[in-house]
DNA sequence: AAAGATAGGTAACGCTGTTAAAGGATCCAG
DNA sequence: CTGGATCCTTTAACAGCGTTACCTATCTTT
């Protein structure tokens, strides 16, 4: 049986309760009016707590928002990291490749976010620098492997993540356009027969 | 020898002029305070003229920006024009793909406010659209040709599309990363030589 | 029971985009 | 040469924004 809870787990508690609460509204509101619409005294309408608060919460607008960003972000994290880490490793890089960009597919609002608060400030949400990071690594084993066909390991590693972001960028931006529906299966494969020296033909996939 | 200038002729003239200055202060004043910052007031005090002439010149501070846009989107346009028409579909394809992302490193606050623009809007610059349609035309030739590897022409073209504007996202995104000096070469022939039948390796580049 | 900390509320400041109403300059008709 | 119409520009204001200095009530500890 616990013993009664300490004060300060109390207090921590509730702090990450009321954290709670404003990050739902805020998700809610924001997908309610659109991040261009979306406004401090909107939410404080609709969360019942006041502008202080939030702001002794959060500190700013944008950490209100880099916190709701970090959050979902996590989740991607997490499903990279339930992908399976054995095998080969263009397999690897193929699964998370199209994990991320199914990520950003369906999370418009929260990579519009980040897209957003990364413009003006530094700061990147730590989870997706994490997400990145496990996106990058399986190219160390090619590039050991000697598997990579030109340029350095940095390169081809840029040069995925960079299809992923453009191919989520670009749907986000007009979804209204008729996408391919293999669009992120067939651009995946190609780069990475373009990059890896025998990927060529035999992949399982098709 | 000219005939003296209609009324009409001398009032849009004038119109144009006014639109001038103002975009010039507007780029001028974009480069300083960067598109976080920049406000109408501000341009107001820099410019001479007083908000609602530009209320009345550009509708909107979004229209003001916008024309901003379309405005440079004219030059890549035009730069994309110029290159050479005629020759290996593919070659074209890799030269208007690396004006692309020249151009959009070169431009970084306008692709930035390219796609801001756009996330609250639905409108793209007219020249933007021209742009990515001379970018994706060169893709029909080689369907006819049947030379594009699998999927079909749209999945192709918007997967070359995709990895130029992920490109430019990326390097604007975080400026300070140590990006590869051959990355957009790398990655667009990567890309291209998984899309395309018969440009595995002969290419006359390096 | 007194004291002190802490979450939360009140009300204000300075800034923003935007616009209704008024002021002039410039051109045509008589 | 003069009266009137048509633009273009300005003055002044509105509503809403992010943010914060200050105050209040509640609850733990001594």
């Amino acid at each position: 049986m616990p013993a009664a809870p300490n004060l300060e787990q109390r207090r921590t508690a509730q702090r990450a309760r009321t954290r709670r609460t404003i990050l739902d509204a805020t998700e809610q509101l924001l997908l309610d009016v659109g991040m261009q619409a979306f406004s401090i005294r909107k939410l404080v309408a609709e969360c019942g707590y006041t502008a202080p608060t939030i702001y002794q919460h959060f500190g700013d607008k944008d950490g209100l928002l880099d916190a709701l960003v970090d959050e979902r972000f996590e989740r991607l994290e997490e499903r990279l990291r339930r992908l399976r880490r054995s095998g080969d490793p263009v397999e690897i890089l193929r699964t998370r490749a199209l994990a991320f960009i199914r990520f950003g597919i369906r999370n418009p609002r929260h990579v519009q976010l980040a897209s957003a608060l990364r413009a003006r400030k530094h700061a990147v949400p730590p989870s997706m620098e994490e997400a990145r990071a496990l996106l990058e690594q399986p190219w160390v084993q090619l590039w050991e492997a000697e598997r990579i066909r030109a340029g350095d390991w940095h390169s081809a590693a840029q040069a995925l993540g960079a299809l992923c972001t453009g191919i989520v960028v670009a749907r986000i931006e007009n979804p209204d356009h008729d996408w391919s529906k293999t669009l992120a299966d067939d651009a995946v494969d190609a780069l990475l027969r373009g990059l890896v020296i025998d990927y060529s033909e035999g992949t399982p996939r098709r």
